[in-house]
DNA sequence: TACATACAC
DNA sequence: TATGGTGTATGTA
């Protein structure tokens, strides 16, 4: 490790070996001390005139209060800059973390003779510094502000009206995030926030987009209400089974986790001090006893028991009551499968890429800076009056950031200079740079005008010499593009790109951060990493997880067992991949090694994206009120003609018309409406738009007032790229085979609907209904035998020991062979044990199933039920699918070749299994509808594991790609061609098989 | 399919 | 006086 390649890399200044940074800063206690702090100076403030009823209306759960607090707090906490550096980079909250453990690198211990020697790291302390990165655009003077924000509350003692509404906009949860500054943007850092705040606040109070987001809170703050109270429900049910099974090792762990629960604080409160959880869960361990079982027991235990018959008479407890049984298996279950889950991600993971996230420093801003040098050092911003999409450093220092209304920004920085943006220049420049990417990587993938994904794994394989190093070569890139367009920009270097994404933030701006493919860096980078940091991780979201106390990667992973009975398998395997640093798949399939650059429209902000990708397409507009019928509508046509000339120009179809109006108000709804053809022209497009147009106004002016209107958007979708045939073509569609048309000739329905046809039916239903199955079906898997049980104990302790914070999980894991072996025995073992007694435990469902996803409405045992009748019709369907192909029997030779079964009858016939649609031999149709029940299990399973395989194929691919000239046969040689999915599909199968 | 939300830039 | 536009994904009904 100490001959790391990337050692004489500049930027390499991550996180070694030694790890001593993790506990010496603790960032809990600064966490705690800032909540402290803030939650002493709310209760002093919360007394303030208007204040208080304002604050009262707005201010619910004390915990998000303290989450508001802790945010807005920790910025200024941190912000001190302590260098004696010359032009030192004032600290960003988080990754200053990692360049203070720098200084503990050999590297930079050779530089550190600099000045810096601690946490001022700045940017001219980094070894060797190629002359363009050491460009610090006015940021020298981060103490003027910092001092101020040293020293507490001289601002508190002021009761200014500004103050006051610092003070409530400070103290309200959601609407800090909403309103004031994160000190998420490069820049911001020595801004003085609560300045900023202040003012951003006073001139958004009183105005309708305020009130709208007063609203829009509340609602998150309720969703967020429910997810506790599951929360509560569930940490309820834990008890239940800890008091129950004292001996159970399950306990153990049960009571582990609740006992981490109860030290953050009541449930209620669990927000704060969450990223210590993990730590003290081992310390306190709270006894069972400590648990009541009686009063907490009744409400579950009984709603269990109402449970069908199925589930609950079959359990086989010893010494507790059956609801309670059955919870623990639920448990057991939960646990089996998040372990699971978490092996196979980390047995998935692939740490040989190279996945660079290069970014355009303040883009828009920096080009037109370039084109007029005068307003490089005066404060400036690309925009409107009403809406800012850049800023430079030296506006950024006054708070003025992107997304702010222009006169906001004005009030922050009377003398910010708004430079109209021009987009056709910022395309311009964009090509150029996406040029010069394509040099590395022909098959990158631009992200918006300004980013971009490339995948150098492969050019640092096969064109660059020995000894250079992926810095390097992103060095030379950026560089390159320096030269080319006297722009800079920085990049992040890591193994996947949700991780590179984040990196390209650390050493903003000009600058770049390199994320060695090495396990142990990875994880000790990820542990403290704050979830927001993770693109798809928005403020809503956020707080939800704050809310469950989750404030770090590390917290996320503490906690993976409660994101999975909270949110949907979508959203828990999302939060999982972030928890691990495995990578979004999001981002991953941004940097999918067969994406195609494609240039894109450049308009606005608009996402980049292929044309021939494209979901939808629409125009809107945002005006002073309209509330006429007669200008409403001719409004609508107008967005029509718009809308039908960027569809034609794309030479775009489609079938739904969506109309989108916000009110004036700010509240904002759609509807929508789909033609039975493709529709492209205006005069059809506006015929669907104006008669829901006309809808609403009836609808508003029968309530009792006109329509008025602030916003309005018309969007097509349900698209097909086809051009329209020329005229009397119908022959295309015929020979396709749909529905003849609706006279005209029309393109039909024809292309989506087949496709929806495939994706219907069975597959569709396994969509809707593969968590629920899976907490069926593994349910009863886990329950069966103490031995699996006990397996899967061992399986959940490991896991425990590959926490983010423990070093020595190490390698034990890591052999893909070995794992996924483990996960075939497992899964093999459990469903041998599930034979001998047919038990069903359906409860699972009760907490998985029906969770909808971040936290809307908690769990009904309606919802239960609703789960049970979606199994019960599939089972149905499937049922006749199965009569149905044990019709048709044949005598496949084939099926000897697949299974053990059919190499013991060669010559039987067989019947197809509609599930796995391989041959099965069996002599009645009871005995083929059991091996279809048993398939339906490994349907599930391959569900669960699609996710994973996929990117796994994907890598595999590439390594096949790449490493025909090497030497790994060995490894290479288990990848089937075919898909890798079946390989160990087929793996768990074979065992299964094989044991029934 | 319709609608609401969250998110990114 | 006063907070944007384009697009995707996800979840629910």
């Amino acid at each position: 490790m100490e001959a790391d390649e990337d050692d004489d890399d500049d930027e390499a200044i991550q996180p070694r070996e030694d790890l001593d940074w993790l506990d010496d800063t603790s960032w809990s206690d600064l966490d705690a001390d800032a909540e402290a702090e803030a939650e002493e100076q709310a209760e002093e403030l919360a007394e303030e005139e208007q204040a208080g009823r304002l604050a009262q209306a707005l201010l619910k759960p004390a915990a998000e209060t303290a989450f508001a607090l802790l945010g807005s707090t920790l910025g200024a906490a941190d912000a001190p800059v302590q260098t004696a550096g010359v032009a030192s980079r004032p600290l960003r909250r988080w990754p200053q973390r990692s360049h203070a453990d720098a200084t503990s690198t050999p590297v930079v211990r050779a530089n550190a003779g600099n000045g810096a020697d601690d946490d001022g790291l700045s940017k001219t302390d980094a070894p060797s510094g190629a002359s363009m990165e050491t460009e610090q655009p006015g940021l020298s003077d981060g103490s003027r502000y910092s001092s101020a924000l040293k020293s507490p509350p001289p601002e508190v003692a002021n009761r200014s009206s500004v103050v006051v509404g610092l003070a409530l906009a400070e103290k309200n949860s959601g609407l800090i995030s909403r309103l004031s500054l994160n000190q998420d943007k490069a820049g911001l850092e020595s801004v003085d926030k609560q300045r900023a705040n202040a003012i951003i606040y006073e001139a958004s109070r009183n105005s309708r987009f305020f009130k709208n987001e007063v609203r829009k809170d509340a609602s998150v703050t309720q969703r967020l209400e429910s997810l506790r109270s599951q929360l509560a429900a569930i940490r309820r049910e834990m008890a239940l089974v800890v008091a129950a099974y004292p001996d159970d090792p399950l306990a153990e762990i049960l009571s582990a986790a609740l006992s981490s629960a109860s030290t953050s604080a009541t449930l209620g409160v669990g927000s704060s001090s969450s990223s210590s959880s993990s730590s003290s869960s081992s310390s306190t361990a709270v006894s069972a006893s400590a648990f009541s079982s009686t009063a907490l027991s009744s409400s579950s235990a009984r709603s269990l028991e109402s449970a069908p018959d199925s589930w609950s008479s079959r359990s086989a407890p010893q010494t507790a009551a059956p609801a309670t049984a059955i919870l623990r298996q639920k448990f057991r279950h939960i646990y089996a499968t998040v372990d699971r889950q978490v092996n196979l991600m980390e047995a998935a993971r692939n740490l040989d890429r190279v996945i660079v996230h290069l970014d355009m420093d303040m883009f828009f801003a920096a080009v037109e800076q370039r084109d007029d040098p005068s307003l490089a050092d005066k404060p400036m911003a690309v925009g409107s009056q009403s809406m800012l999409s850049t800023a430079n450093y030296v506006a950024r220092k006054f708070g003025v950031r992107s997304a702010m209304p222009g006169y906001i920004g004005l009030k922050l920085c009377p003398e910010l200079v708004i430079v109209r943006p021009n987009f056709e220049k910022y395309a311009q420049v964009s090509t150029q740079v996406r040029e010069i990417l394509a040099q590395y990587d022909p098959h990158f993938t631009a992200a918006s005008l300004d980013e971009a994904y490339l995948d150098l794994t492969r050019h640092m394989r096969q064109v660059v010499p020995d000894g250079v190093s992926s810095a390097d070569v992103v060095r030379e890139i950026r560089g390159k593009i320096q030269a080319a367009t006297q722009l800079t920009a920085s990049a992040g270097i890591a193994p996947n790109g949700m991780l590179a994404k984040i990196c390209s933030d650390l050493n903003k701006p000009n600058g770049q951060y390199h994320l060695p493919g090495d396990l142990e860096q990875l994880k000790s980078f990820v542990a403290k990493l704050p979830v927001r940091k993770v693109s798809g991780i928005g403020k809503v979201t956020e707080r939800m997880l704050n809310g469950l106390g989750i404030v770090t990667c590390e917290d996320m992973f503490a906690h993976r067992y409660d994101l999975f009975q909270l949110f949907s398998p979508i959203s828990f395997d999302f939060f999982l991949r972030v928890s691990l640093g495995a990578g979004s798949s999001r981002y991953e399939e941004a940097v999918k090694a067969d994406a195609v650059a494609t240039p894109t429209a450049a308009f606005g902000f608009g996402f980049a994206v292929p044309d021939n990708d494209r979901k939808s397409i629409s125009v809107e507009r945002t005006f002073r009120e309209i509330n006429t019928p007669t200008a409403l509508l001719a409004k609508c046509e107008e967005l029509c003609h718009k809308l039908a000339a960027d569809v034609n120009s794309c030479k775009l179809r489609g079938r739904t018309v969506t109309v989108k109006l916000k009110m004036v108000d700010f509240r904002m709804f759609t509807r929508a409406a789909s033609s039975q053809r493709y529709i492209s022209s205006a005069s059809e497009m506006f015929e669907l738009a104006s008669k829901i147009l006309q809808d609403e106004i009836q609808q508003s002016e029968r309530a009792g007032g006109p329509l008025r209107l602030r916003l309005m958007g018309v969007r097509l979708s349900a698209l097909v790229t086809e051009p329209p045939p020329p005229s009397s073509s119908s022959s295309i569609s015929n020979t396709i085979g749909s529905t003849p048309g609706a006279g005209e000739g029309e393109l039909l329905d024809s292309t989506p609907s087949t496709a929806h046809a495939k994706a219907s039916g069975i597959e569709r239903f396994f969509a809707l209904s593969s968590r629920h199955l899976t907490s069926e079906i593994e349910a009863r898997n886990a329950s069966k035998d103490r031995k699996a049980a006990a397996r899967q104990r061992q399986r959940v302790c490991s896991n425990d020991a590959i926490e983010i914070s423990d070093d020595s999980d190490a390698e034990d894991g890591d052999n893909d062979e070995d794992d996924w072996a483990a996960v075939a025995a497992d899964s093999a073992s459990l469903d041998n044990a599930s034979h001998p007694n047919g038990q069903q435990v359906g409860t699972a469902a009760s907490s998985r199933g029906a969770l909808p996803s971040l936290g809307s409405a908690p769990v009904s045992n309606g919802r239960i039920h609703t789960a049970t009748t979606m199994y019960q019709a599939m089972k149905h369907r499937l049922t006749e699918q199965t009569a149905a192909a044990f019709k048709r029997p044949r005598l496949d030779p084939s099926a000897a070749d697949s299974s053990s079964t059919a190499a013991n009858t060669p010559s039987q016939p067989s019947h197809v299994c509609p599930i796995c649609q391989r041959p099965q031999v069996c002599q009645n149709l009871v005995e083929f509808t059991d091996h279809v029940d048993e398939c339906l299990t490994k349907q599930t399973i391959k569900r669960i594991l699609q996710h994973d395989d996929q990117q796994q194929q994907q890598q595999q691919q590439q390594q096949q790609q790449l490493g025909r000239t090497g030497v790994t046969s060995g490894t290479t040689k288990r990848q089937a061609p075919q898909s890798s999915t079946s390989t160990t599909l087929e793996r768990m199968i074979q065992r299964q098989n094989k044991i029934s």
